[in-house]
DNA sequence: TGTTTTTTTTGACAAAGATCTAGTGATCCG
DNA sequence: CGGATCACTAGATCTTTGTCAAAAAAAACA
């Protein structure tokens, strides 16, 4: 939990009483590989701290899923979209590996936002946070080669990437897992 | 300015009171055709109220833009990124044909979050929209392919997008001005 | 209106990726 | 351990899109 501490203070400049609302309603779980921390048509209930382990969100096909996210290590994970509206998901969150989190529910986050100074202010971060990642990814999705976007992903996360199996990677770069494996093999 | 109080009475159940609070701080403005809201490098100080007209979002380069976005008639429009962290912006939008809007600037707008009961909530569920329309961009971005892109921006906006010239519409679909063209012979 | 500029279309060819099929290697599980 | 399943690689062929070049159409402007 100390991880996750320290990331309140430096990003946000959570005070100590702040850190105690609010971490009082952190509750711990484990998730074992392939296991689902939420599956399509349920409501997303958490907001989700990792501190261990790569989530992959997905959205289930009977052929062939797409695999549009990953989770790292350090990061917030949550349905957001179902999570703010209280709708049903309509994809799925599975761990690839071997899970650690902290996690909030819905109705105690809601507590905290009216309890504390400073929580509209973190969640209006943590949703512009997610609204710069898609903006961003819009643009690589428009403005990169499938190579280039592969070749991102190893760069920014070089040793985690080798624990996803490639499929899902061709998946989230927009490709087939032949195609991704030619790009490999070309760029090697 | 009734498009306006009818949209966020039906949408936001506001207040008369909170509506006088915000309306009183609404700037109207014209953009002739082609004119810029927003130059890339500026900071956005500006949430609008699209009352007449089309804007491009777009980064703009040499050999060609990248447009990666559209606002109409009836929505919102802001940097919202600039917006939010209010840091330069990366990308400009231009006014596509003649347009009308109400503004708000970005203190006048914190003023209202604060003065008024529903503002935190608006702010968030504007946060919100835009985070939605960008999930939901990604996935067609990766799942559709360029004609079934066309063909949903053509069904959507019927009326609107004979107003947009086609290269920016192709770039908007990820494709070169040559492929639509040869798209749209192939399915008329 | 006529001229200039921009936008759109078209054609030929190259490149990237999809699809189908199959082989190989790894992993899972009884 | 050994069979079964899953992941990855590979080749052949087809489709889509990119690129380069140029013509045609439309819009802008003097």
């Amino acid at each position: 939990m100390d991880q996750l501490k320290l990331y309140f203070k430096n990003t946000f400049g959570i005070s100590e009483s702040d850190w105690a609302a609010f971490s009082s309603k952190l509750i711990y779980r484990e998730f074992p590989k392939k296991t689902h921390l939420l599956v399509k048509g349920k409501v997303e209930n958490h907001l989700s701290f990792i501190s261990e382990g790569i989530i992959r969100l997905y959205i289930p096909n009977p052929d062939n899923d797409l695999t549009f996210g990953f989770a790292f290590k350090g990061n917030f994970v949550s349905a957001y979209d179902s999570f703010l509206t209280q709708a049903p998901c309509i994809y799925s969150m599975e761990a690839i590996t071997e899970t650690k989190l902290w996690r909030i529910s819905y109705q105690d986050l809601e507590a905290v936002y009216k309890s504390t100074e400073i929580g509209n202010f973190i969640g209006r971060k943590a949703a512009e946070e997610q609204f710069l990642k898609k903006s961003q990814r819009e643009i690589a999705l428009l403005n990169d080669t499938a190579e280039q976007r592969y070749l991102k992903l190893f760069t920014e996360r070089p040793e985690l990437i080798q624990k996803i199996p490639l499929k899902y990677i061709a998946s989230y770069i927009g490709i087939t897992p032949q195609a991704l494996s030619r790009i490999r093999k070309r760029i090697s």
